[in-house]
DNA sequence: GCCATTCTCTGATAATGGTCATTGAATAGG
DNA sequence: CCTATTCAATGACCATTATCAGAGAATGGC
């Protein structure tokens, strides 16, 4: 596993205060910069793989990550995609499991880790995070059920708009000299968070071009027309 | 709103060892004891709705209760079946969100009420169970994955089966003399839970019959053959 | 800058699942 | 026990989406 060392500073870190992380005391933030290491990833590489143990928790400090599970025929469901200020991995630490999920980075990331035993020992120290952590899963359960009803009711024609709006999160500081927000995903994964063949989401994909909802740069996939999206999202 | 009081003690409560509030100390037992009232709640009625603020937590002594989302057409996405044992809108409450999804009887129930402040307030003074919940809900996450996964890849045949297998747990307890679990959902609700139409439920419920999967009494579903589900259900 | 590899795109075809309309059966409430 | 109403079942048809096969384009590493 080709990776190298670089050194960060919790303290000056510029995405803190918009992750779990923000608002904490000048302590906490100096307990885990004391027992964090970070690691820079290049594209493809997996930080942990589905039904293993977790052996700590991994905080994004740049770049995306993808985190996915495998259906039957090895096809990948994706099920989030990180970014920077995100922290991955605590929810099976807590709950005692394995990993229900695999993270890959999608493109370069420079990673922070806390091991397991370091981390619960800051969770028991301060209950400020740990009741941020608990907000936070709380919040993300209700936005699964969102989502499993999307993937319930809606076609994969308003699947495909719904993930652009989302995308736009995600991906809304990579944007072009218009400040149209690039998105720099394979076909293959775009289908796999829509939950789709990638044939059918590169026919949509045809379809979303000619109405100028998007548009093309090689792999690379502009959004054009938000509003439009939203109405073909046909949000209730 | 018709329901009707009961009285029932926490202390003696038989359903409570299998639930969050298993292994609490009697203090703590005594301090919810003293907070809760008990209603009876007939077939259909609402607990709480969607999109309103958490009043407290519901707990569940007797009974099936749904929690549902509504799509876009009105059309039911169920998210959940909770059964005796089972704690409901604590999440919302602490995530201090509007509750994501609704929750209706689906037969007559008796559930303990715990107003929001109380439970807070023992909750802060309780910190095991505060990270009982917090793993539950890490947990359920997990399981959710999983569930986003099936709702994407797995065919309406094969979730069929899977949602039959996971009716065992909830239905477990109602079974024929010949030990069988019978299953008493309308088809719409079924169709809900899968996530497919009426019709298309009622097809494969047809052909479930066929093969001796299943056999049906009235509305009453019986599970005839687990082995075969779990071949149908194709799990990986 | 070139080449191998991976990814994108298209067509043809089939299967799956949804919709609409209608009949028949079961259930709950008086 | 009976009736109104809700629920279950079935047929016909259509739309959406998946699958398979193969050609063409872009990308990343040397």
């Amino acid at each position: 596993m080709l990776r190298n060392r670089i050194e960060l500073d919790c303290q000056n870190c510029s995405i803190r205060e918009g992750s779990v992380f923000g608002g904490l005391c000048a302590h906490s933030i100096s307990a885990i910069n004391g027992h964090k290491s970070t690691n820079i990833h290049r594209k493809g590489q997996i930080l942990f793989h589905e039904g293993t143990r977790p052996l700590g928790v991994y905080c994004v400090n740049k770049g995306k990550i993808k985190l996915y599970k495998l259906g039957n025929e090895g096809k990948e469901q994706i099920i989030q995609l990180a970014k920077e200020g995100e922290l991955l991995g605590y929810r099976s630490m807590i709950s005692e499991e394995l990993y229900p999920v695999s993270a890959e980075t999608l493109e370069e990331c420079h990673v922070c880790f806390v091991p397991k035993q370091d981390f619960l020992q800051m969770l028991s120290n301060n209950h400020e995070l740990y009741a941020k952590l608990f907000k936070h899963a709380c919040h993300e359960l209700g936005l699964m059920t969102q989502n499993v009803t999307n993937l319930a009711q809606k076609t994969v024609r308003e699947r495909l708009a719904i993930t652009f709006i989302m995308l736009r999160e995600t991906y809304g500081k990579d944007h072009n000299e218009d400040n149209k927000t690039v998105i720099n995903l394979t076909r293959e994964d775009l289908a796999n968070i829509v939950g789709t063949a990638t044939e059918t989401l590169i026919r949509l994909l045809h379809d979303f071009k000619e109405d100028d909802v998007i548009s093309t740069k090689g792999r690379k996939i502009i959004i054009e027309n938000e509003s439009e999206l939203i109405r073909i999202a046909n949000l209730s």
